[in-house]
RNA sequence: GGGCGUUUAACUCAGUGGCAGAGUGGCAUCUUCACACGGUGCAAGUCGUAGGUUCGACCCCUACAACGCCCACCA
């Protein structure tokens, strides 16, 4: 493809797919475990399989392949994981609802195996989704290695973990106050459940005192629960209540008495100072009931409905209604006190949304301090050392407050227990499945019907993804893994559980660096969500969605006006649909926006402004290919030829290169990128390739002019290798576009066959040039100071106008007789300079630095009234910086106290100061 | 009830004990031979409030305010 047929516009839906293809085809994403080569891992958090990418995905991976790519191009041996999560609790959510969607089924109906085979069925055909979308944003995962934690190497590791733990006494089996799902019918964990305030009541129920007319009046926004209730207590110290400690009361509506006990957590401030205790369904009133020896009544069962011993009248109804009944029936029979609407902290389930039901259960539970105190020493001892550390006491608190861990769930898509009971009730675990029982050798063995908590395998991945429980070589070169991704939600339910199992099994911290992401919002800081019709789809992003498609994404939000809110939502954040912009524009913007806040409000707008910033890349390079040619790859840059502007652009690379590296060591992301956006656009575009012009310039039919060839020759060598260099920077960032271009580029024969696989820049000190960059700001500020003053004035781009340069200084003109084409074709003038000079009449006139004067002859145009407002204001300014200067350098403490440096660096902007400010009186006075 | 974070230009955010920055948007102007997804220039700020430390504070300390997040069993 010849140069000229690139298009004006870079259009990333031809270019993306080519080259993913060509990398994937050349196997460049994969990382061998024999290489010598210093090893780099990192495993991606492994979605939900019943997911698609979104945009939390998009940042933590984007973030993740530009460690990767960079780490690659540094040399090491960059092995990025990828895989899926069985993600149980979620998978039942979504099957359970379709099944009952399309036969009125439960999953009870289908019966455990046949539910299997669907969800597995259903697994093999949306399982892949997430990885062709991670794909498509070119993500570099070893996808040779890739894994699912329900395959069978996970299986394996999950076994022996759970085995292992079993002996070791760290897994045991209780009755325990657990989190009960309704809805889903399953135990969840502590981390599950969301607390919600919603609007309820306090109710007061008035319980008759035994063998008095007195009565004792509790309160409660849960009514229902006096059928379980079992006594009331007061605080043991309470003067109203102390001498009714162990009397009894008579129930309402059960006919049961119920002991009245003493209990120290009971705040007599609160309400009546009486709490009515209910054992089985109150954490709270378990503990207590546990210390006063109350009995405990189950009046709930796992379905949420009311059973015995509750009264038959109950039995049977939903909790909600129980709630309705007993409250009309406490009201009718005359125990019913105050009722008083109340804000109701209540527990939901995170997934279904079910109130939580807290119930005695058996259940398996991991007993956590003996796992947790490794865990705390490491981070302590920086072993593993969060990045923003801010995050480090948020682990630390959760991991010294850990309660043990509910890891049993009553569902099916999962890790089935691996334990078995005997008639008898002897529990066996094994790594293989058990024949005979282990302590009666009874064969009449059933399996534990319940499976474990998907973040079990989760917290096995770091290891079991490379093979353990064998010992392979793939451990031992990828294991710890240098880096963690993941957003900071998930550091209690996975981060830190991955530290105590890789602790634990292997010995070591499954990652030296956790690096918590930003969260990613819409552009008003709302999280995206469904509902609310804000998602930003990373894939509308790269290939482009219309507002149509958009606003038809809203139909599956089945309340009416939460829809509509959607749709209008939609229209206000997308009103002209999004335009497709492709996979680096996103990649870009993420890495950009990801600074050191805590979230990133993404809207269009602003990833178009990165689109903008790709687009400028292929048409600076579209500008360096139409004008290569001649050019001779082999033959390199010969720094003895270059001219000013030369080694200013490799200087500026140089410290550029520098800076992109030290920020990526240190996952300041943002930095990285912008060091390099600002670089390409304002350095190379701006001003190089301008100062580039003239040279490279050959005019239509004309010969190669023999004297001006080796110049151009340079200019095209320092050009290319500016270009070149920067898209190995940006290749992390944006490997599409870069790749693309790189292909592109005249190169050496000895170059490899993908920019993927070249090296990543070097700071190179041989090119620092501090000289070289002094003169050109020096260059940049007279050019700068000459086009306002055309600007000022209305001075036509097309005429090139006469200015007169004085500079008193010899060195200061020497650069700007030196280097004038810089100034006449950067600003369109002729100058005239000298050391000083008469000011023509009728013209305008700007000082830069302390010395340099600018006279642009501007007859006719001039207005000297606004001139004289314009240089006074000038003065103004310099007054001000003047007096500034004055107050602090006249401050004896100032001289005595601040470093000498600080002091001399004042005197010299004062004096430069000042020399300006008597510059443009002079001027002033000039305009009469 | 504890803990954490944020507060800087119209918006979104960087920033450093020593001259307040960027991107976007705004205004003006330019279809100049890479790019209008562009060029050039301009405007825009009491750095949340009140104290303190310091020669010097946007930065460090204290208090307060607003907003946000996380954790927590108050019936």
């Amino acid at each position: 493809m010849s140069s000229s047929a690139l298009s004006k516009q870079y259009d990333p839906s031809e270019v993306e797919p080519r080259w993913l293809r060509f990398w994937l085809t050349n196997g460049y994403f994969h990382a061998d475990e024999t290489s010598p080569t210093v090893p780099y891992s990192i495993t991606l958090p492994p979605p939900n399989v019943t997911g698609s990418l979104h945009m939390g995905h998009a940042l933590g991976s984007t973030l993740q392949d530009i460690l990767i790519r960079w780490r690659r191009m540094h040399g090491f041996n960059a092995m990025w994981m990828p895989g899926t999560d069985h993600a149980s609790i979620a998978v039942h959510t979504l099957l359970e609802k379709e099944l009952k969607r399309r036969e009125g089924k439960a999953r009870f109906d289908l019966g455990r195996d046949e539910f299997l085979r669907r969800a597995w069925i259903w697994k093999e055909r949306s399982g892949s989704r997430i990885s062709e979308q991670e794909k498509l944003m070119g993500f570099s995962l070893d996808w040779q290695r890739e894994r699912f934690t329900m395959d069978d190497g996970s299986n394996k590791a999950v076994r022996e973990a759970f085995v292992r733990l079993f002996d070791e006494g760290l897994i045991y089996r209780a009755k325990r106050m657990i989190n009960w799902d309704p809805a889903s019918e399953t135990v969840v964990s502590d981390l599950e459940v969301d607390v919600v305030e919603e609007n309820g009541h306090l109710w007061e129920i008035q319980y008759p005192i035994e063998g008095s007319s007195e009565r004792l009046t509790v309160a409660t926004t849960r009514p229902e629960t006096m059928l379980g209730d079992t006594g009331v207590a007061v605080h043991p110290d309470d003067l109203r209540y102390k001498h009714l400690i162990g009397k009894r009361l008579q129930l309402p509506l059960t006919g049961r008495t119920i002991p009245i006990v003493g209990d120290t957590f009971v705040d007599p401030e609160f309400g009546s100072g009486a709490v009515k205790v209910t054992p089985a369904h109150d954490p709270n009133d378990y503990e207590c009931a546990l210390r006063t020896q109350l009995e405990i009544l189950q009046v709930i069962d796992s379905k949420g409905r009311m059973i015995a011993p509750a009264p038959a009248k109950y039995v049977g109804l939903t909790v909600d209604e129980a709630r309705k009944a007993v409250v009309a029936d406490l009201e009718e029979q005359g125990f019913l006190g105050a009722v008083k609407d109340y804000k109701v902290p209540r527990n939901r389930s995170q997934r279904s949304g079910a109130v939580i039901e807290p119930m005695l259960m058996e259940q398996w539970f991991v007993k956590m301090a003996p796992l947790a105190q490794p865990a705390i020493e490491a981070v302590e001892k920086g072993r593993t050392k969060f990045v923003p550390e801010l995050w480090t006491k948020t682990y630390m608190h959760w991991m010294t407050n850990i309660k043990d861990w509910c890891i049993s769930r009553q569902l099916w898509w999962g890790h089935r227990i691996p334990a078995w009971y005997c008639p008898d009730g002897h529990v066996t675990v094994g790594r293989a499945d058990p024949t005979e029982c282990s302590t009666c050798k009874s064969s009449a063995l059933k399996q534990d019907e319940d499976i474990l908590d998907t973040w079990f395998s989760s917290g096995l991945w770091p290891f079991s993804t490379l093979g353990w429980p064998d010992k392979t070589r793939a451990l031992t070169t990828f294991y710890p893994n240098n880096v963690l991704v993941t957003g900071p939600d998930i550091i209690f339910f996975w981060v830190a559980r991955m530290m105590m199992m890789g602790l634990h099994f292997m010995g070591k911290v499954p990652f030296r660096t956790v690096y918590l992401t930003s969260i990613v919002t819409d552009e008003d800081g709302d999280k995206m969500s469904k509902t609310k019709g804000n998602v930003i789809d990373p894939l509308h992003i790269v290939h482009g969605a219309t507002i149509e498609a958009l606003i038809e994404r809203t139909d599956e939000i089945p309340d009416q006006k939460q829809r509509d809110a959607a749709v209008k939502t939609t229209k206000k954040l997308f009103g002209k649909g999004i335009p497709g912009m492709g996979a680096d524009a996103l990649r870009f913007s993420l890495a950009a926006l990801n600074t050191s806040g805590r979230y990133i409000r993404l809207s269009i707008e602003r990833v178009e402004g990165y689109r903008n910033f790709i687009n400028k890349l292929w048409n600076a390079s579209r500008f360096a290919l139409m004008n290569l040619d001649g050019y001779d790859p082999e033959r390199g840059i010969r720094p003895e030829l270059f001219s000013l502007a030369d080694r200013w652009i490799m200087s500026r690379l140089s410290h550029v290169t520098a800076e992109v590296d030290e920020a990526l060591e240190a996952f300041r992301f943002s930095d990285a990128a912008n060091a390099i956006y600002h670089f390409v656009w304002h350095e190379l575009c701006d001003w190089y390739i301008e100062m580039a012009k003239p040279t490279l310039h050959v005019p239509p039919m004309a010969e190669p002019d023999p004297k001006r060839e080796p110049r151009r020759h340079t200019v095209q060598g320092v050009l290319a290798t500016a270009l070149e260099t920067c898209l190995r920077l940006l290749h992390p960032f944006a490997p599409f576009v870069t790749e693309e271009i790189w292909q592109k580029l005249p190169k050496p024969s000895t170059a490899p066959a993908s920019l993927m696989v070249t090296m990543f820049p070097t700071k190179d000190s041989r090119f620092i040039d501090d000289e070289a960059e002094q003169r050109m700001k020096l260059l940049q500020d007279v050019t700068v100071a000459i086009r306002m003053l055309r600007g000022t004035y209305n001075v036509p781009p097309s005429w090139s106008v006469p200015v007169d340069l004085h500079a008193s200084d010899e060195g200061r003109r020497g650069v700007l007789e030196r280097h004038r084409e810089v100034i006449e074709n950067g600003a369109r003038v002729t100058l005239n300079i000298a050391a000083t000079g008469p000011r023509a009449a009728q013209s305008a006139k700007a000082v830069v630095g302390a010395d340099v004067e600018i006279i642009m002859p501007l007859a006719g145009l001039v207005d000297i009234g606004a001139e004289k407002t314009r240089i006074g204001k000038e003065i103004a300014k310099a007054d001000k910086e003047i007096a500034g200067l004055e107050k602090k350098l006249g401050n004896a403490d100032f001289i005595a106290r601040a470093p000498e440096e600080v002091v001399i660096e004042l005197r010299t902007r004062l004096s430069d100061e000042q020399a300006r400010r008597a510059r443009l009186v002079e001027a002033l006075e000039q305009l009469g």
